[in-house]
RNA sequence: GUGGGAGUAGCUCAGCUGGUAGAGCGUCGGUCUGUGGCACCGAAUGUCGCGGGUUCAAAUCCCGUCUCCCACCCCA
């Protein structure tokens, strides 16, 4: 199969065909269905942009932005007059002078701060960032709040492939946005009430789309892992990692470098012997604020009330620099050491430190190749069948061919799979490619049924056949 | 970036200790020119991932390289 100049997918990506793509469909449009009862709209954001938009959104220290991310200059645009005159020069043998372009042009320097020529652009990442961006761009706190939006789309980052992590992957992902107005009067014990709602209307919704979907061993983790405060997460970090210290030598290489990094990763490690030191270690629950203590526990009555299970994890903690308060994952059977179909959480402050007002946000994204994985594992790929014909026509003679033609084009103006062979086959033949195919009948039209004026309809499962007028068929296979 | 496994027909794979390739499934054709699913018969497709080395002789042994898969890191 493999002679040495095929052109093949790059690493990390890949086709998705038929039938399978019946299933991302069919999940795809389950999540659209969903999201719509919730009061959820569209969203649908560049596949690239600013790449200082990600790094500042997702964090430069992160992985993702730190080595991560596609990147690249954007060359110059094509009618650019400047380009061109380089490039002319340039093709001429000739040096570009830079007094003959200045004289042309302005000077560098003016042009430099006007273009910004360093300035590149990244494939996404992820796409909360975009969504905040456009939430900015659009004055959308002048829409009545929250804003809430849904995406579906593929997502970009350069890391090795393995089982359910590709380098183009695709995510459902949904965020509520809410403008923070400045109010004097508000009572800070009803905002925070007014959040967990939020959270626990956003987390229902999530587990109402797996649910619908019937994807088996779902586990909803949550937790809360404070705001960036003395008194909150920065002192329970500074514990933390003082507590690290006293235990680094019993530690992993991967944990000890963690221990700088990033400590609260270390609570995440999967390494069995670090498993009795982790236990040991402090909880963040143990040292919030009072506001995000009183604001965790209204999330978990908030998801009681709405019959939600969860299982509180104090070990879960998020990679992107942007979470706060309410984090929480999905998992689910059969993804192999990958296995969280769903991450999200809470990011208020995420939309200022993009240039946007005052805004609240949670949010999170479905790992959608992880969850149509999970689905094929647990043996559930259902409407594999839809792009089959319903109808097979098997054609015989020129007089019949005619009338095949007719038939298709009424058949399928009423929205009927119809598949036409284009050339005549006997129809042995016929039946057993239409059966082949996966059509439920085939249409048998011959000079009998040409001068009969009624067509012959078999179905083809039990062999069973019938004669019926073109208006009889059309009302038959319409009434399926 | 690090570690492990694997590359032979469209797919799944066999090919032992070296003698220039096979099976099943699938595809196409025929038995079967007005009736398929079954059965039987037949056909096509491989520079055995690529390059080099050892040898009279390499899919097989050695070296290099590429790709894929799995895992670590990190994340969906």
């Amino acid at each position: 199969m493999t002679s040495k100049a095929k052109f093949q997918a790059i690493r990390g990506t890949r086709d998705l065909l038929p039938p399978d793509t019946e299933l991302w469909n069919h999940v795809e449009q389950t999540a659209r269905s969903v999201f719509a009862t919730f009061g959820f709209g569209e969203i649908r954001p560049p596949i690239f942009e600013s790449t200082d938009l990600f790094a500042r959104a997702v964090g430069g220290e992160t992985d993702i932005v730190s080595k991560e991310m596609y990147t690249f200059a954007e060359s110059p645009e094509p009618d650019d007059p400047k380009a061109a005159f380089v490039t002319k020069a340039l093709s001429a043998g000739l040096g570009v002078e830079l007094d003959d372009f200045e004289k042309a042009f302005g000077s560098l320097s003016a042009l430099a701060t006007r273009h910004s020529p360093l300035a590149t652009v990244s494939l996404r990442p992820e796409a909360t960032a975009s969504v905040c961006r456009a939430y900015i761009e659009h004055n959308m706190q002048q829409l009545p709040q929250p804003v809430k939006l849904y995406y579906i789309g593929p997502m970009f980052r350069r890391e090795r492939p393995q089982k359910g992590r590709y380098r183009q992957f695709y995510q459902i992902g949904a965020e509520v946005l809410e403008n923070v107005k400045p109010d004097p009067t508000r009572d800070a014990a009803k905002e925070l009430a007014k959040d967990a709602i939020t959270d626990a209307e956003l987390i229902q919704m999530l587990m109402t789309f797996f649910d619908k979907l019937k994807l088996p061993g779902v586990q909803l983790e949550i937790n809360s892992i404070g705001h960036a405060a003395d008194n909150c997460r920065r002192g329970y970090v500074a514990k933390l990692k003082s507590e690290l210290e006293k235990v680094k030598d019993k530690l992993g290489a991967d944990s000890q470098r963690r221990i700088e990094t990033n400590p609260l990763r270390v609570l995440d490690s999967k390494l069995e012997h670090e498993q009795p030191i982790i236990a040991t270690l402090p909880k963040i629950a143990d040292h919030l604020c009072d506001d995000c203590k009183a604001q965790y526990a209204a999330v978990k009555r908030e998801l009681e009330l709405r019959g939600v299970l969860y299982k509180e994890n104090w070990r879960l903690v998020r990679g992107l620099d942007y979470y706060m308060r309410t984090t929480f994952e999905i998992t689910a059977q059969g993804l192999g050491s990958q296995n969280a179909v769903c991450g999200g959480g809470r990011y208020d402050g995420l939309v200022e430190l993009l240039g946007g007002p005052p805004t609240k946000g949670i949010g999170f994204a479905i790992g959608e190749d992880r969850l149509i994985l999970s689905l094929q594992e647990a043996g559930v790929s259902p409407l594999a069948t839809r792009h089959s014909p319903l109808v097979y026509i098997a054609w015989m003679g020129a007089n019949a061919y005619a009338t095949a033609v007719r038939a298709a084009k009424d058949l399928r103006a009423a929205g009927i799979r119809i598949e036409l062979p284009p050339v005549e086959q006997k129809f042995g033949k016929a039946l057993e490619r239409a059966t082949k195919l996966g059509a439920q009948f085939a249409l048998i039209l011959g000079d009998n049924e040409v001068a009969e004026g009624a067509w012959t309809l078999k179905t083809l499962a039990d062999g069973t056949q019938q004669k019926l007028t073109e208006p009889q068929l059309l009302d038959f296979l319409k009434k399926l």
